[in-house]
DNA sequence: GTCTATAAAGTGATAGAC
DNA sequence: GTCTATCACTTTATAGAC
């Protein structure tokens, strides 16, 4: 029917695939199941793909990329690098700042509960296959790495400096978002979960004291 | 061929469901692959359950009760209940037994990886379910209880008391497990998670306090 | 009770008309 | 390039012989 790049249908299958992942779970992402959210028709399918194992993987490319940005703070909220703390200082405000962020996760997640399920989803699937773990590790040292600079810059914007290797702190960190996330499409308890946030931004600025 | 009773029939197709799972993924765990591993045929499949999501079903309540009991410590390290402290008391006193359990966790996963990541397919599997949704909770209901029972214990041995409610600290340690499974699964780097354990026990330590 | 054989539906992938 | 029609295979589940 309608004349598409390669490229574009590539592109349009894989926004589709997620949504079906994300509402149907990975198991239930036939490639029948992603060309009618797609608007497309089967054959178009395999033009665009040689397989669904292709096309998987592309995904899992996607995902990963998006979810790096998505997790990202406003750049406007951080301040110059190396610049000096312009807020108050010390231990009361490197909890505040972890404690922002983590709520600002927790709003993400419960925005788009469906969208962090197809994740953790797409990760297990991943783990499975010996071409796409890597895949998997890329992504979490992308996590590793984004979070090394959220610490090291809540760091300095409150005069702290960390007690451990701060690489140590962010596998921590990535760990507990990790943890929270599953914890919360388990039981969807929020007042649950916003205490933990609080207990999370306590046991982490421990880890901190005042530069 | 053999004759055996519905339950032990039953009981000896959950078990091999389990290791096809651990082995292959649970999408890979069809009908075929369980009465393969298990010995059967096919049809005894569907003698000894009505249909592969019942066996589903009573495969995720039988992990959940092992798992339970996989991961409780060695009650013949526990003092008994409302004892006072026997050994060094303190907040390094904390530390340390929170160091010792975390390294026992990390020590299960270890030896046994696959059973971890079948752990989370399963419970990915059963929050894709309606019927199976509640099973997921009871699961971390009683993570959360049993991980209230170590911390109310290794603030009893350490004479500390908790800042926070121990059922929020229950949570954060919960979440922590889950996280750091993962993040090995991914990478199985294990220095880096040797650090974090012992940033873990820093992190969660400092909730605690002298009584 | 346990088997073999098969039904009924779904899967990824392709052939061939246009 | 894009479609319909179909192949070859796998899946869950059942029928019916023994």
């Amino acid at each position: 029917m309608t004349r598409m790049t390669a490229a574009d249908r590539r592109s349009a299958l894989v926004l589709a695939a997620l949504r079906v992942v994300a509402d149907r779970g990975v198991a239930q992402a036939t490639t029948r199941a992603i060309v009618a959210e797609a608007g497309m028709s089967l054959a178009s399918f395999h033009y665009a793909f040689a397989s669904r194992d292709e096309l998987m993987t592309e995904l899992i490319r996607h995902v990963m990329r998006a979810e790096s940005t998505a997790v990202l703070p406003d750049p406007a909220d951080a301040p110059a690098d190396g610049q000096a703390p312009t807020g108050p200082t010390g231990p009361a405000a490197l909890r505040l700042l972890l404690r922002h962020g983590l709520g600002r996760y927790a709003e993400h997640l419960r925005q788009d509960p469906l969208r962090e399920k197809a994740m953790l989803e797409l990760t297990q699937y991943a783990l499975r296959s010996v071409e796409m773990q890597p895949l998997a590790r890329e992504q979490y040292d992308g996590y590793h790495a984004l979070a090394a600079l959220a610490l090291t810059s809540a760091a300095e914007q409150s005069g702290s400096v960390w007690l451990r290797p701060v690489d140590e702190v962010a596998r921590l960190l990535v760990a507990l978002t990790d943890g929270l996330t599953i914890a919360w499409l388990v039981d969807r308890d929020d007042p649950a979960t916003e205490a933990l946030l609080d207990t999370i931004a306590d046991a982490v600025a421990a880890l901190g004291r005042p530069a």
